[in-house]
DNA sequence: GACCGTTGTATCACCTAACTATATTTCGGC
DNA sequence: GCCGAAATATAGTTAGGTGATACAACGGTC
C-alpha cells in the first residue's frame, strides 16, 4: 500500500460531503454554527474573556462582541467584570443558555439518528464503529470545540 | 438488542459534532454551504428552474433569486429562458462554475485529509471503513445533494 | 510616579446571505 | 376573455461576518 493519497482523499471527500449534508439537512434556524459552538465552549470550559472566545471560535473580536450582545439580549449569556483587569469582559453562560444547548443537541441527534435508520445494518455498524474515531478527531483540534 | 435508542443517539451526536467541526475547521470563505450545494446540484442534475432549485436546497425562492444573481454576476451560472413557460427561469452552470466546484472539492478534501492524519492507524481504518456508508447516507436523501 | 506603547472591548461602515411580505408577469382552466 | 394560481423579482429586516479605529486600562521604563 504505497498509494495512500487517493484513498485518503476519497475518504476525506466522502466525509466532507457527509458533513455538509448533515449540517444542511438538519439545519437549525434557532442557533447558528458559531453561536452553538460558542455556547458549547462556555458550557465546557466555563466563563471566559470575550477576546479569548473570539480566538477559540475563529472569529474576529468585533464579531464576538456582537455575538455576545445577542446572547445577552436573549438571556443566554451574561457579561461580567474581571476583577484582575478592568478592561476585560468575562462572558458567562446562563442556565437558559445551558438549556438551549441541551435542547439543540437532543434535537439534532434525534434528527440525525432518524436519518441513520436509512442505512443497512452493515453500514450502520460501520458508522457506529467509526463514531468513536470521529469523536476523537473532533477533540484533537487544539483550537476549536464541537457544537 | 432492544435498546438501540441510546447507542443510536450517541452515534448521531458524535456524527453531528464531527460535522459541525469539519465544516468550521475547514471553513471556506470562497463559497458558502448553500452556494456550493447549489452548484453541485446543477452539476449533478443539470439546468433547472430557479424555484425547483430553491426547494431542493431548502431555501426560499427569494433567497435563490439572490443566490442565482450572485452566481450570474460571478460568471458561475447563467439564467436562461424556458421555451415552454415564459415565467420560468432556467439556471445553467457555466464551465467556470464547474471549475470552481472541482477546485473547492479538491481544496476541502485535501484539508480534511490532513486532519485525518491526526488519527491513529486503527481509528483511520475505522473511518475509512465507514466512509462508504456515510457516502451512501448522503445520497439516500431524497431532497438534497452533497456539497 | 509620569509617560507611553500594548491590550481588551466597543463602535462604525460595510458586505453577504438568509427571511417575510408583496408586486409583477405569465399560464391555464372556465 | 377573465381570474386565480404559479414563477420570479423586489423591498425591508435581521444575523453574522469583516477591517479600521476609538478609548480606557494595564504595565514596563526611565
Amino acid at each position: 500500500m504505497t498509494a495512500p493519497t487517493d484513498a485518503r482523499l476519497a475518504t476525506a471527500a466522502a466525509l466532507d460531503a457527509f458533513a455538509a449534508w448533515a449540517i444542511r439537512s438538519t439545519a437549525d434556524r434557532e442557533l447558528s454554527l458559531t453561536t452553538a459552538s460558542t455556547i458549547a465552549t462556555l458550557d465546557r470550559d466555563g466563563p471566559q474573556r470575550l477576546s479569548d472566545l473570539a480566538v477559540r471560535e475563529g472569529v474576529t473580536q468585533p464579531s464576538m462582541t456582537a455575538l455576545v450582545t445577542r446572547l445577552e439580549r436573549d438571556g443566554l449569556a451574561a457579561r461580567g467584570d474581571d476583577p484582575t483587569d478592568r478592561r476585560a469582559v468575562i462572558v458567562t453562560l446562563t442556565e437558559a443558555g445551558r438549556d438551549v444547548l441541551r435542547a439543540r443537541r437532543t434535537r439534532r441527534a434525534t434528527r440525525l439518528a432518524g436519518l441513520l435508520d436509512r442505512l443497512t445494518p452493515e453500514d450502520r455498524a460501520a458508522v457506529e464503529a467509526a463514531s468513536g474515531a470521529l469523536s476523537r478527531l473532533t477533540h484533537t483540534d487544539p483550537s476549536r470545540g464541537e457544537s
